[in-house]
RNA sequence: GCCGACGUAGCUCAGCUGGAAGAGCAGGCGACUUGUAAUCGUCAGGUCGUGGGUUCGAGUCCCACCGUCGGCUCCA
């Protein structure tokens, strides 16, 4: 019998109702084995999913988004299967495709831990499986089957259960194959049996591009106080061409890593004897904070701030009135006993700036009061989360408390997300996207409170045109917030900026000021840090742009080499006018051969390598080599490059931000 | 903090199943006087992360701690 389907990109087709839908893909689709599942009527599903008179198909490709999340969830399952093979008795959890791979969760026998050696002996079993060729075939069953199917599989019946009871998050479950109505399953010919929702390839023979990663313990269900599981991370591909491209990628990003920079340019490090996550910077790591220092610190003064300065540490009191020892004692350094008295290293800098407003009466004519610092602030980071400069325990915040009628937060809310926007594009990051975090589980305040606070954020955000997301729950214990996130031109994410309304704080030390009126009133209180930490930010524009930072922030902007020996005078004479007109330069002089100097310079990512020789010298000319071009330009007129350079090494503007507003 | 891996000269790394600590780069000194990504020679550099243990003998095996890396959890 016939009937007629709508292929996308193919047409009308009469086709054969014996035939299946991986036959026709076979034939219709771009290649054998390419097509890897389909939408029918909208809907994605197996490839082996009987055809229906007047179904609109559209072939899921190997090569798209879904497709490869198709690839990468079917090898996670084979995966399951080849640790269920070499470990007899594994229990296996969940085992989803993710961004650019999948991982899966196990918990062996005897509690056994996968080491990294066990990787290479996975994949070859994985190699099997996927040289068997083995078909997936979904099965639905009642939830009471399949308790007894996955009987000797705790985590599949957790989840089951958890579903049946309609007291897990069904959401999750339904990802896992498991809904309302019953579950689903996918059996391989070999007999391996996995709770799952679908679609998968229609054989393992599909499978082949993958690659083992990392292994690592992963908390079941993301809970701490949950066993630990022992995950492995793979990666897929549709052909050894990408997942050879995705490898390569992967080294390059490893370039990138400011820890790997941060030591080859002489920046920072992190010496044992401090501490875990505790940085110094050398003098060129010290330069590049100065110069991201002073253009903030200078951006801040113009748009109406004015500075604070503020201790280190106080005595414990100062910590029970912000709440921070009743809700965040656990993020701080442990008590210091001193003549009788306790004191904490600050994990923040709010307290102390609310404790300079408070040192005199305040009038609403004040408001916004800005109070601005970089405040180094000292956080208990568990050891197993410090990363570089990205996460220390000891960082400096570009910290801000502006204190403000109700009347101004919104403007005022407004006005800083511009500010943010402008200060972060000036570094050259422009790729953003704001997270509205609201009121998490631990909180102080009242629910009233709360919802005003987040809703000031949501609507400055939506006057601006800014896109954000909300993340309920994530809040700060005291305010909702705004957290920016950026990606770097390798599309990592990094939180940089966060902006909290708090009416908390105010309150709890009992801050007012004095209205038009005449009556008590208590300020608004925002806080605000630009950067996020200045060591983070450093991380960020180091990794964002490979070590090669722009001219303004390089700690050195030009290096001149003269050729020989004799044209040092001149080599001399030109850094000279460099530094003149405010660059960074010096002479690299002619010890060396010149190749061997051009290359120290090009190593250290000096954005412009000089080189004079005699005949420069008698027609006042340079050499000029520009960083990320290999090929030098000879002759160039030495006020000409003077020129160029003032404005290469000038500090950015502020782009779509007014001082004035 | 938890799971796994790792820690040898300033850096990058060799060092086999336990049997006299190595290389390249960087650094010092000397020579070379250089037109576009490594000039040559020479010297110096390490209680093999720290502390215990096993052994006739430990960089190598075991334990603990410190630190780093990849994740989990947490977060600027």
């Amino acid at each position: 019998m016939d009937l007629n389907v709508f292929i996308k990109d193919v047409g009308e087709l009469s086709v054969d109702s014996g035939h299946s839908a991986a036959e026709l893909a076979k034939r219709y689709g771009k290649g054998p084995k390419v097509v890897v599942a389909m939408k029918k009527n909208g809907e994605l599903v197996d490839l082996s999913t009987p055809l229906d008179a007047g179904d609109e198909i559209e072939w899921v490709h190997a090569d798209t988004d879904t497709g490869r999340s198709i690839l990468r969830h079917s090898t996670a399952h084979v995966l399951a299967q080849a640790v269920t093979r070499l470990w007899p008795g594994a229990h296996y959890a969940i085992g989803p495709a993710i961004d650019e791979g999948f991982y899966y969760d196990f918990e062996l026998p005897g509690s056994a831990h996968f080491e990294e050696k066990d990787l290479e002996e996975i994949e070859t079993e994985m190699r099997k499986v996927i040289a068997e060729g083995q078909s997936f075939e979904r099965k639905a069953y009642s939830f009471e089957d399949g308790l007894e199917i996955f009987s000797d599989q705790p985590f599949k019946v957790e989840i089951i259960k958890g579903v049946a009871s309609q007291s897990e998050d069904s959401s999750t479950a339904s990802e896992e194959g498991v809904s309302q109505a019953g579950i689903t399953v996918y059996a391989n010919s070999s007999g391996f049996v996995d709770l799952c929702r679908g679609p998968h390839v229609p054989s393992t023979s599909y499978l082949g591009h993958f690659k083992l990663t990392r292994i690592s313990g992963a908390y079941w269900r993301g809970d701490e106080k949950r066993p630990q599981l022992q995950r492995i991370y793979g990666t897929a591909w549709e052909s050894k061409a990408a997942l050879e491209g995705y490898l390569k990628m992967l080294e390059e990003a490893a370039k990138r890593d400011h820890r790997k920079l941060g030591l080859e340019l002489d920046l920072f490090h992190f010496p044992p004897e401090i501490g875990s996550g505790l940085p110094v910077f050398h003098p060129k790591g010290a330069l590049l904070r100065y110069l991201m220092e002073e253009f903030s610190r200078k951006a801040h003064l113009r748009a109406g701030y004015e500075f604070a300065w503020t201790p280190h540490l106080a005595k414990e009191n100062l910590f029970n009135i912000s709440g921070h020892l009743q809700w965040y004692k656990d993020g701080m350094f442990p008590p210091m006993e001193l003549e009788g008295s306790t004191y904490y290293m600050k994990p923040m800098n709010c307290p102390m700036h609310i404790l300079i407003y408070q040192s005199r009466a305040r009038s609403y004519r004040e408001l916004p009061l800005r109070l601005f610092e970089f405040g180094t602030v000292y956080r208990y980071e568990r050891s197993g989360t410090l990363h570089g400069l990205a996460r220390v325990r000891g960082l400096t915040q570009d910290d801000s408390h502006i204190f403000c009628a109700k009347d101004q937060l919104a403007t005022e809310v407004e006005r800083l997300i511009r500010f943010v926007l402008a200060l972060l594009g000036a570094f050259g990051l422009t790729n953003f996207e704001a997270e509205v975090a609201t009121r998490p589980e631990k909180y102080i305040g009242s629910d009233e409170d709360w919802e005003v606070a987040t809703a000031s954020l949501i609507e400055a955000l939506d006057n601006i045109g800014v896109a954000y997301k909300i993340a309920p729950g994530e809040g700060a214990f005291y305010a909702p917030k705004i957290d920016v996130h950026l990606t770097d031109a390798i599309g990592r994410r990094w939180q940089v900026s966060t902006l909290q309304v708090d009416l908390q704080e105010p309150q709890r030390f009992d801050l007012g000021y004095t209205s038009q009126d005449n009556t008590s009133e208590t300020p608004y209180m925002l806080h605000r840090a630009l950067f996020g930490s200045v060591e983070r930010f450093m991380a960020i524009l180091i990794e964002h742009y490979a070590g090669a930072l722009p001219a303004w922030l390089s700690p050195t902007q030009v290096v001149v080499l003269p050729v020989s020996e004799g044209s040092m005078s001149y080599a001399k004479a030109v850094s000279k006018a460099a530094k003149g007109i405010g660059a960074r330069s010096h002479v690299d002089e002619a010890r060396e051969p010149l190749g061997a100097r051009i290359r120290r310079a090009k190593m250290d990512k000096v954005p412009f390598v000089i080189v004079v020789g005699e005949e420069d010298e008698k027609a006042g000319t340079v050499g000029v080599n520009r960083r990320g071009s290999s090929a030098p330009e000879r002759g160039v007129a030495l006020a000409a490059f003077l020129e160029e350079l003032s404005s290469e090494v000038k500090e950015p503007e502020l782009v779509g931000f007014s001082y004035d507003d």
